[in-house]
DNA sequence: CAGCTGACTCTTGTTTCGCATAGCCAGGCA
DNA sequence: TGCCTGGCTATGCGAAACAAGAGTCAGCTG
C-alpha cells in the first residue's frame, strides 16, 4: 500500500473515524458477524438465529435489535396457522452488502486457522462450480496485490460547478 | 446463497467454531484492525502505532503482543544512532492476508456510513488507476453474487488411499 | 553518578459484551 | 377461566476491552 500526496506524510494525520472505524462500530461484535452469517445462510427467525449462533434470547433480542435499528436487518410479519402474528428478519441490501467481508473473514480463517484438515465448508459459483473468493480487484479486472495499491485523499467535491 | 447437500437442512447442524468465528478471535477487536489498518499504511513503531490508533500505551503494546503471537506481526529490531535497540513491528503474510477482509470493510464503511460527503479515502490501482474493490469472485473470473453462491461440506479426506 | 527517555508493564476504574434467570404478554387450547 | 408457548424485555453478574495513571528498566546524556 502506497499512501500519496497529503497522506505521504504519516505524522500529518490519523485515521480517526475512518470508514473502517464506523464499519466495526456496527458490526464489530462477534454476535452481529454471526447473526448476518446465519442470515446469508437463510435464517429468517429469532430461534434460528439463537440456536444457531448459540447465544441467548436475551442477546439474540439485543443484537436483531441493533441489527434492524442500523438498518442491516428488516423486521416482516409472519403468521404461522393457529399462532399469532410473528417477525421475521430479512438482510437489507447494506446487509447483504457485508458479504464480501465475511466471506474474506471466513477464508482467512480457513487458510491460517483451521487444524490440519481444513476449511470444513466449500464455497463455489453455483453457474460453472469454481471455488469463490474475496479478490482485491481494481474496476478494469486486475487483481491487485497490496504492493500495488494506492491510497489518496478523495478531492473534496465542493459543487464544483461544472462550466462548459 | 445456496446451501447443497446435507447444509440443506439447517435444523440438522450449526456453524460453530467455524471460519469466521475463528477469525473474530484473532481479530475480531476493534484495536486490532486498525492496527493492522495502520500496518498496512506503513507503520512500523511503537509509538506510531499508539498515536495513530488513538489508544493508551498500554493497549497498544498488549494489542502488538497479541498480535505477533497470533503470528499477524513480526518483532525486528532497530537502533537510531544513539539510542537503545528497539523493535519494529512488521505484516507477515498472514497479515496481509487480513487485507481484502480490511477492504471490504472499509468499502461498506464508505457505502453505508459515511455522511454526505462520502469516502474519505480513494483506494486505486497504482498501474492502471482504476479503482480498488474487494470484490466476490470465482476462480474463473466471474463476479459472483450472493444468489449465486453455492456452500456445501469439504469432502473428509480420510486419507483416501487411491487404488489404481 | 544522576537524570532523562521510550517501550513496556501493572493497577484501578469504567464500559461493553454476553450469560443466566426471571418475568411479560398475546394468543391458542383445555 | 386457567394454562401453555414463543418472542421479547428486565435485572444482575462475570469477563473482556479500554482508559488513565504510576512504575520499571535499558541505555544515552550531562
Amino acid at each position: 500500500m502506497h499512501l500519496e500526496g497529503r497522506l505521504a506524510d504519516r505524522d500529518s494525520w490519523t485515521a480517526d473515524r475512518c470508514s473502517v472505524d464506523r464499519a466495526l462500530s456496527v458490526i464489530g461484535t462477534r454476535t452481529a458477524m454471526l447473526v448476518l452469517r446465519e442470515a446469508a445462510y437463510g435464517a429468517h427467525r429469532f430461534d434460528e438465529f439463537a440456536r444457531r449462533v448459540g447465544v441467548t434470547d436475551a442477546v439474540m433480542a439485543a443484537r436483531l435489535r441493533q441489527l434492524t435499528d442500523d438498518g442491516l436487518l428488516r423486521r416482516e410479519p409472519y403468521r404461522e396457522p393457529g399462532q399469532r402474528t410473528r417477525f421475521e428478519y430479512h438482510l437489507t441490501d447494506m446487509g447483504r452488502d457485508v458479504l464480501p467481508a465475511l466471506l474474506a473473514l471466513m477464508q482467512w480463517g480457513d487458510r491460517y486457522l483451521t487444524g490440519e484438515d481444513g476449511p470444513p465448508l466449500r464455497v463455489t459459483h453455483m453457474d460453472c462450480g469454481a471455488p469463490v473468493t474475496a479478490k482485491v480487484t481494481c474496476a478494469r479486472g486486475h487483481e491487485v496485490p497490496s504492493d500495488e495499491i494506492s491510497v489518496r485523499r478523495s478531492p473534496r467535491r465542493v459543487t464544483p460547478d461544472a462550466t462548459p
